[in-house]
DNA sequence: CAAAAAAAGTTAACACTGTTAACTTAACGT
DNA sequence: ACGTTAAGTTAACAGTGTTAACTTTTTTTG
């Protein structure tokens, strides 16, 4: 009997047809539905057969979150093309909030959610790296901005100034995640935060904007 | 035989000895360590018996969250007594943050974690009771700045004032608290970071400071 | 005071979870 | 064709939240 053509699903190496179900499973359904039973049923295998590819499910939950961080860096990447460093900063904070606002359960799990630290080893995403590293994007560009003189002087910490950018999106796009269904707070409208947020940031850091 | 004396704790209501239970493990092991059977084997009851004070685990948490919110709150209330607005804020934004730091699994089960909206059935906690309620007494003061034109004419609607106050000091404390032993970034003294957002926030906002 | 009713707790069980050990099947080089 | 290795499997363990049925304790009532 001659071997059934296989689809081109199975095709796919196991170990990223485990990953891929498993993503489809939170990005849908949120991180408590995923199981290793249930993405086990949804590739045809048996559970502890991801085993085999994965140590534990902390592994696999951390190689999703590589692939999402590469995604993240990927869809920024373009930016560094951008000449002026103050729009590159503006274009970048825009992106930032896009994905995190339209890739909620991945932004939980790579922002919100507490991991052991991810070692150079035990990685294969490269720190650093300006097309795979999103941190390192965010430095670069504020140190051009730094060069290029375009911050008040009492900010003289690049790298201060990197993370409190990051600090104040992240505040805006973590309250949105976990809070906008709340009703306790009369919550405004979700751009109009976002773009105060990036008036502050911008206005406060810069000389002008 | 005469009935063994009760021991202070024992005399308390059950409800509030399983919060304490609940609270204490996962003060001291994370949210991951509470489960229903360590809280009773804690207070020496049958886990099921917690089913007779709470729905589920769900709506314990939700009660452990409510006191927390009165906790915070509380902590803060003070602060109203001060006369000038200005110094409020920034009284406030301290207050907020030391909480944060100090009580990383209350401020995660608060602010980071979603839960079921709390309708003003389900909850004691008064919603706008100076000493009850935390974001009350943030868009209060809010309030009083800006009916005291302290903040500049751009900025013309209270609320979303506060909730970008309350975005940027919470960037920094959801980065703290998931990210600091993060070593992919080579993290500025967390006192430096909660000082540049408030230095940006506030001399953003406000006309002199 | 004793009987009935209500409240408070208990045990056993169900359907899950992540994970391991032991076993079976398939593939491949000699 | 045989032995070896890899790939997958089933069965099982220890744990989870939760429910139903049963027992004990307390309170109310005749």
């Amino acid at each position: 009997m001659p071997p059934r053509i296989k689809t081109e699903a199975e095709k796919q190496p196991l170990r990223t047809r485990i990953i891929d179900a498993a993503r489809d499973l939170f990005v849908s359904q949120g991180i408590e539905a995923v199981s290793m039973r249930e993405i086990a049923r949804r590739i045809g295998y048996s559970a502890t057969s991801i085993y085999l590819h994965f140590a534990d499910k902390e592994s696999l939950l951390r190689a999703i979150c590589e692939t999402d961080f590469l995604m993240l860096a990927s869809a920024q990447k373009h930016i560094l093309e951008i000449a002026d460093p103050v729009e590159q900063l503006a274009a970048l904070g825009q992106g930032y909030v896009r994905f995190a606002l339209s890739h909620p359960n991945h932004y939980r799990l790579m922002f919100m959610t507490p991991h052991e630290p991810f070692t150079p080893e035990t990685i294969k995403l490269q720190q650093n790296h300006p097309e795979q590293d999103a941190y390192f994007q965010l430095k670069s560009i504020v140190q051009m901005a730094f060069d290029a003189k375009k911050f008040k002087p009492e900010f003289n910490d690049p790298e201060l100034i990197a993370q409190t950018i990051w600090a104040g999106m992240h505040g805006v796009c973590a309250l949105e995640i976990t809070m906008a269904k709340d009703c306790w707070v009369n919550w405004r409208d979700i751009e109009a935060r976002i773009h105060t947020m990036q008036h502050l940031l911008m206005n406060g850091l810069l000389k002008c904007y």
